[in-house]
DNA sequence: TAAAAAAATACAATCGATTGTACATATTAA
DNA sequence: TTAATATGTACAATCGATTGTATTTTTTTA
């Protein structure tokens, strides 16, 4: 399909596709009849600009690269919902795209971004992402780069938009003692991300605080899906009958646990109590409802692409570690209050 | 940044330009020993190309547009993943955008589609897009569309991937009949909204098949929010005490309008039975379960997409109406099974 | 070995918008 | 009125890759 271009503009006014040009920029070296006169007409004549031309002759393509582990996941899609909301408000597009928790497929997604020439890069890695050489090239490509929830340790070259993942792995376990659990098993995933091992560290240290040990026999290590939480649960429940109470550091086994935990007639909270991370919707709604830590996907989504819009406009300020870290928010409900368990 | 061109690699190589190009394009007119030439020099080099300059002297973006109300709606976020999946797979990336239910937005977000030059369009419409011109502004620009989910009537030129919403409502409707429910109020939203329109026709078309007489009082038009569940529901148990069923159109209405029930100290399903639409993940983990209706988001994205690549790779298929029907699946839970309620 | 055919490469225009520089009006000052 | 300045437009190159045509090189055939 033929599509209008300033020059038939021009052509139609008799007159340059330089004037057209810098009159639809609204430059002020065209005068305001002039101006009106290349509106008008392009309205008429149907143009729409050609961002593939004005991106490659600005190089600048006004597109954000997104990078997840996988859309639907509730987390992911409040955070692209942040993301998109301020991107479309400063006139830049987003790109998404998911990892589906593959190194590989990442690296492939990141090499296709910077064929897109995204004006930067915002990204919450994969779970094996350990190696961030496929993030180095961005930096060294000159593409900036923020990380958002789960990062990688050492880039200095990059911003990064995290919640503060140990403390509230603390404040889960402190609330757990609080309530008077004891015996606190603790779900993680590989210590090598970040995040996981941030949160498993706050666990510890509120052992620490109240004086219990830390029994590393109560650490389990899994990918986090719900069936894992489920196998888990068993493993615990079998295994390590001293067990009060399950700290799982994603919502997802939280529920798998949980599934097993009432499947095998455990009363939760009274016989074990069991607390997540990341405020899922279902978390709220299952019963008993889930104790979990809220994130606000969107807020984190807003600030990471306000980090990568301040750089665009104000140059490198994002060098250097630039990192914020946002306060998680410990949600206490029906899974973990013994004392309260009849309230709902 | 400064990156490599093509240019650079065959001064390099002392060849052409256009030669590197049909190199790295695997071209039969380059011989082998050549390609690799051109080849390893690229990576040597760290070439990228810059697909705004192939795209723009090809006319083509490799980018399709997605246009969904919300992402961080689970049934949209995964109609996105599924999309993004095959879109992938062909070599496409996949720019979303939200419209937010406002059609002012949808409007702005189609324009910026066109001039980004996606080389097509899957969206799902907002409920309150009733006139298409914005719609057919793509079809006469030769931008193909395609809808999924909610769509608009009367549009020839377009793919549609959609649910039976209307044997949907039916088989909701008559599982109902079937528990021994027969005063069934239905929550719908705008009747020009072809998805629920249709869950609305399916339901009386139940009605009528058992005798049941419509009662246009038990019809409740809302946005179907959570909060527009709870109110209806209050309406009803206030205003309509004979009602035992309610019918939502969607979940969220059906999650709000449990919560009034369950506070106000209405048994589900004895007192009052209540399906939903969508088969939100929450729907399967509270209590009691919600009956509702599965529509696969990531089956129809995937459907959705491939419609677009198939229009891409073989010309014209899309028009007349090309329209794909996926069956709905009722999921019968808890909420409306009163002979077998104690089981879970 | 020369001519014809085939293969590989080079040339040059093009996609559509932007932008530095040069030129032409219009305005102001002298 | 003329020179000096300011304002408005036009010219032409450019961004990087692609592609039709022309040219050169290689291979085949007579």
């Amino acid at each position: 399909m033929k599509k209008v271009t300033i020059h038939e503009i021009a052509k139609a006014l008799n007159i340059d596709g330089s004037t057209v040009s810098r009159a639809l920029n609204d430059s002020d070296r065209v005068k305001p009849k002039t101006k009106k006169m290349v509106l008008d007409m392009a309205r008429e004549m149907g143009y729409t600009r050609n961002m593939m031309a004005s991106g490659l002759r600005r190089s600048k393509s006004n597109t954000i690269g997104v990078v997840v582990p996988r859309i639907s996941r509730y987390f992911f899609s409040s955070t692209i919902a942040g993301i998109e909301e301020m991107a479309s408000k400063a006139g830049y597009n987003v790109l998404i795209c998911q990892s589906l928790e593959e190194v590989d497929r990442e690296r492939k997604i990141i090499k296709n971004l910077m064929a897109n020439r995204v004006d930067g890069i915002l990204i919450s890695v994969t779970m094996e992402t350990h190696d961030p050489a496929h993030l180095m090239d961005c930096f060294e490509n000159g593409t900036p780069l923020v990380f958002f929830d789960r990062h990688v340790a050492g880039m200095k070259q990059t911003g990064k938009v995290i919640i503060d993942d140990a403390r509230g792995g603390f404040e889960v376990t402190e609330h757990l003692i609080k309530q008077g659990y004891r015996n606190i098993a603790h779900f993680s995933a590989s210590q090598e991300t970040e995040i996981y091992k941030n949160r498993f560290e706050g666990y510890k240290s509120a052992l620490e605080k109240y004086g219990i040990p830390y029994n590393e026999n109560l650490l389990f290590t899994s990918k986090l899906m719900k069936e894992d939480g489920y196998r888990l649960a068993k493993e615990v429940i079998e295994g390590h009958p001293g067990v009060d109470a399950i700290f799982s550091a994603n919502d997802f086994a939280a529920i798998g646990a949980l599934g097993y935990l009432k499947q095998v007639g455990k009363r939760v909270p009274q016989d074990i109590a069991i607390a997540g991370f990341s405020n899922e919707p279902t978390t709220a709604a299952i019963e008993p409802s889930l104790t979990t830590v809220d994130q606000s996907g969107e807020e984190i989504g807003r600030m990471a692409c306000n980090l990568l819009l301040d750089y665009f406009d104000n140059g490198n300020t994002l060098v250097n570690d630039k990192t914020i870290m946002l306060a998680p928010r410990l949600i206490v409900r029906n899974s973990t209050q013994a004392a309260t368990v009849n309230s709902q």
